[in-house]
DNA sequence: TTATGTGCAAAACATTTGCAGGAGT
DNA sequence: ACTCCTGCAAATGTTTTGCACATAA
């Protein structure tokens, strides 16, 4: 596919990806902004769409488009599985070993050549749960 | 959860489902429009797109929120995963029989109440695959 | 008859882009 | 110096919404 391109060391793109790697949430472009702006407050939002669109290029994070309307990012990048409530749309890492196994059956299955999958499960979270109990 | 709520017959309603079942596609809300349009030139595009949220809603089709900008929709409701082209971002169905096996793991992995799951395959399809060979 | 649905246009969001100046290498 | 990057603002693309009228039940 593509080599990463020849990225430069900038203050912005090391900031936004410390305060990725602070949080475990799975916060949206928007949130990163957010986060990025009580160190620099003079970054525009087009700088961390930018950012965070090229480092998950290359790798360096990863970019989740699960169901809702926001692009989420992530800096873990080993490979996990994601859950979201329905009700307050959270995302939470999980962790499952079917990563191989599914490969290969889909790779039987169709006639595509499979180069990986992502699986992204809906539930309702504890305190989703709780808050319903409560009443 | 919701009961369906009290749902009318309507032309349009009606056409939207016809035209969304005649494909094996899985077209955007504007490609839906499109299609139902030659029948119903004067069908607005919030129309289709109340419409395609209902029906999602009352599980009569189904929304795929899969990676890429758009939402997709498919009349297909029985339980199947999607594989999506990286090069192109056709979206095909593909069948393997790993459902239960996957939402017990998952139920054992995390503190959700798991709802269900659904997997999205990458990969490089026939068509695109044939291109790059010829060069 | 009356709650629901429709067409139309505007609004609301999320994301991308053009450009002139700024900063890594 | 020479690119690549940034801030800003405007543009784009997708989806939602307000409203007055239409229509299914």
């Amino acid at each position: 596919m593509h080599e990463p391109p020849n990225m430069r060391f900038t203050t912005q793109r090391q900031i936004i990806l410390e305060e990725l790697a602070k949080v475990t949430s799975h916060p949206t472009a928007n949130e990163v902004y957010d986060m990025v702006r009580r160190r620099l407050p003079r970054i525009g939002l087009g700088t961390v769409y930018r950012n965070l669109e090229l480092m998950a290029e290359s790798g360096i994070i990863l970019k989740l488009e699960v169901g809702g309307t926001q692009k989420r990012f992530d800096a873990t990048v080993s490979p996990h599985y994601h859950v979201r409530c329905t009700r307050c749309n959270k995302v939470d890492d999980i962790d499952i070993p079917v990563q191989q196994h599914i490969n290969v059956m889909a790779t039987a299955a169709c006639d595509y050549q499979i180069l990986g999958h992502h699986i992204e499960f809906s539930g309702i979270c504890d305190a989703c749960a709780q808050r319903q109990q409560e009443h």
